[in-house]
DNA sequence: CTCACAATCCCCCAAACGTGTGCATTTTTG
DNA sequence: CAAAAATGCACACGTTTGGGGGATTGTGAG
């Protein structure tokens, strides 16, 4: 919409709240309006009010808690991101359990504080998600970046695939059948059978459907 | 930040660098033992001189770069990381491609700022990794926790699986045969197979790969 | 120059798979 | 309750796959 800025307010980061705590929701709409940088628009309570009231508001950024009366501030998340994919929301929680967090950042969330979170922090944080960053709690960030390096520890057994196994594999990993990865190829069915041979020697496999899992596992 | 209080313990936090540019590197050094509350105990050219000494040492945190004139820096995270698990490793580097970002943080690395970041938040950084944190500069937390995110838009359809189809479907997904699975839930191979058939259906796939792969991208 | 190995191709055969058609019990659900 | 879905089973047919034999070329290490 059209928000006809005045000269003393150029940039002014517009946020909207979503919290069912009366005294966490005025507390934070108080802390965020007691900066010029900041104006507070909007404050709701449960989901369907926000679902309703953000697309009319349009915040720079939405500060959102996860434990809402309705439908969880994730879902919540989800289909404000659908609507308005440009939209930055941060989590508020109270708690930090890691499928809550991971289920909040797939379904759109740009960062994630927990409420114990400083005051002044919490408005660096709206500073940083406004400029494109992710603000997380120091507990959160590791979480999250402890979640790539466990996804690796098991031995990487397609290591051992020459270049053109790995192509064969990759296309037998995407359920075509023989004849159609020879054709895709320019090979003929027979060479794609013996690669496929040699791969499940190597795989230690005997079937295209374990190969395939040792190959989406990595 | 408000840790300056006067009961200030003795214990400072080591520092080692990995860094080939003798500049960068001393100017680290410089910056980092300017603190009380660190040392520089260590400080690297190479790859191979920090997998050598850094054991010995053993520091709280290690500095790397990426750009290293022998092994990567990422190749020399996965190894200090196989040996020494809690290690902390915080990446800094030029660059912020994404392919290095998440390769580094999946070898280990706990941390990973660009060098453009003021000396202050880089101490800041230092002592949030040893508090358990991963710091990572605005663009690179975005980056990773975006991740998240473009990983779950596609829609479950095993979601209208029934229980029993969902038991086959992940024996199926074991790479067990009709037989197999018809052994384990003592019951017919044209039972496990009009299973099948049903399932393909819902999942709109025409093998058991297909099958497969939706079932384990969920 | 051997020797190994990746990559290509061929044949045979039996087991496994995908699909069509049909039907009998439960269980769920409108 | 009656309809609909889920679960179980069977037979038939053609296709795909896995495993067993080979063979030929090009490339690169020793």
């Amino acid at each position: 919409m059209v928000r006809t800025s005045k000269k003393k307010k150029p940039v002014s980061i517009t946020v909207s709240l979503v919290e069912d705590i009366d005294d966490i929701r005025e507390g934070l709409a108080d802390l965020i309006n007691g900066y010029d940088e900041f104006r507070c628009i909007g404050s709701h309570r449960t989901g369907a009010e926000a679902l309703r009231e953000i697309p009319r508001e349009k915040p720079d950024v939405v500060l959102m808690d996860i434990n809402l009366p309705d439908l969880s501030g994730i879902e919540c998340v989800r289909r404000l991101k659908a609507e308005y994919p440009d939209l930055q929301i941060m989590m508020l929680t109270m708690y930090e359990d890691s499928e809550q967090v991971f289920q909040a950042l797939a379904a759109g969330a740009s960062g994630y504080l927990v409420k114990r979170t400083p005051p002044g922090q919490l408005i660096e944080a709206l500073r940083e998600v406004h400029q494109g960053g992710s603000p997380m709690s120091m507990q959160i960030a590791r979480m999250v970046v402890d979640s790539f390096h466990h996804m690796g520890p098991a031995r990487d057994e397609t290591a051992n695939l020459t270049p053109r196994e790995e192509e064969i594999l990759s296309h037998l990993a995407k359920g075509l059948r023989y004849k159609e990865i020879a054709d895709t190829l320019f090979i003929s069915v027979e060479t794609v059978r013996s690669h496929l041979r040699r791969i499940y020697e190597k795989l230690h496999v005997r079937s295209r459907t374990e190969a395939v899992v040792k190959y989406l596992r990595k």
